[in-house]
DNA sequence: GCAGATGCACCGACCGGACGGTACAGTTTT
DNA sequence: AAAACTGTACCGTCCGGTCGGTGCATCTGC
């Protein structure tokens, strides 16, 4: 392998299913375009991910686990943490979280019960961002309102 | 015609095709499919839609239209007019509602283009309900809330 | 007043391409 | 030698779109 490829096959799989959402569309993430895009051949992808919903589900778990790490950068003892992580990913419009919409819109568009992952993270997040604050309310409101920017965003709006 | 055809065939069209995304997902929403729902041949359905992406923007644009009729029925005076009508689409779980995210879905996955119209309606709709209001910074994150808790409705969250 | 022409709305068989997945023999990497 | 691929050929299905009809209401000419 040449040292451009030293990262693992199955990582460049992801970020090449990434790369095409974003620049085509959710709708246009099919094999044969992610084999192109990662440089192997669809045997190759289809080697580390026996079926389409396998990628696709390999996809959002690694984009949860990113933003999960994200969130655990905040400084341990900062007030409303959780939310704040939250905060921070989506006014820094970065990378992940753009791609992390997508990966959302792809899934959810052909199978939605993929999505269950997020499901359980989402309300694991608004158990700590409740727990972490005095204002409970409050805080839902801001939190809706990030995910309203996502949703925005995710639109391109 | 009988009764129940009564209704023009292009709107049993697009209703055939919201009852579709709702019932099996946005991914679903195939010309067969929504032939068989409407209750006619496929030929009758790109009859009317001359192609799927006819298909997709027409339902985009009645349930723009329906939405439009509900953020006018707020009384006339009401402050923070608009505003206050996203909220209670939103908070009434709507039909419309749901099913409007459900097309948004689907036309996003197509293709991310026929969402055209609606980035103008949601401009209006920023800007009439900044026009409205002497707090805009609240008024937006009401706002982005609303559309967030949206999101999360769309994805069954 | 009625045969034939016209046009609308719709039918449904069919076509072609895309796509997910399989099979498998060979090649490179470790 | 095993693991991790490559490359090619192929299959079955799905789906968007085409196309030659068909029933039917309305108009036209005689």
């Amino acid at each position: 392998m040449t040292p451009a490829e030293t990262r693992s096959a199955s990582r460049r799989i992801l970020s090449a299913a990434r790369v095409i959402a974003a620049r085509a569309g959710a709708g246009k993430i099919t094999i044969d375009a992610v084999a192109k895009e990662a440089g192997l051949s669809k045997g190759g992808v289809l080697y580390n991910y026996p079926t389409k919903k396998a990628l696709l589900s390999g996809l959002l778990d690694a984009m949860l686990a990113e933003h999960r790490e994200l969130l655990e950068s905040v400084p341990e003892r900062h007030p409303a943490r959780t939310l704040r992580g939250h905060l921070e990913t989506v006014l820094q419009s970065q990378e992940v979280d753009d791609d992390l919409s997508m990966a959302i819109l792809a899934t959810a568009a052909s199978d939605p019960q993929l999505l269950d992952p997020l499901r359980g993270e989402l309300s694991d997040d608004i158990g700590r961002i409740l727990s972490d604050t005095q204002d409970p309310q409050g805080a839902m409101v801001v939190f809706w309102a990030i995910q309203g920017v996502r949703f925005q965003k995710l639109l391109k709006l």
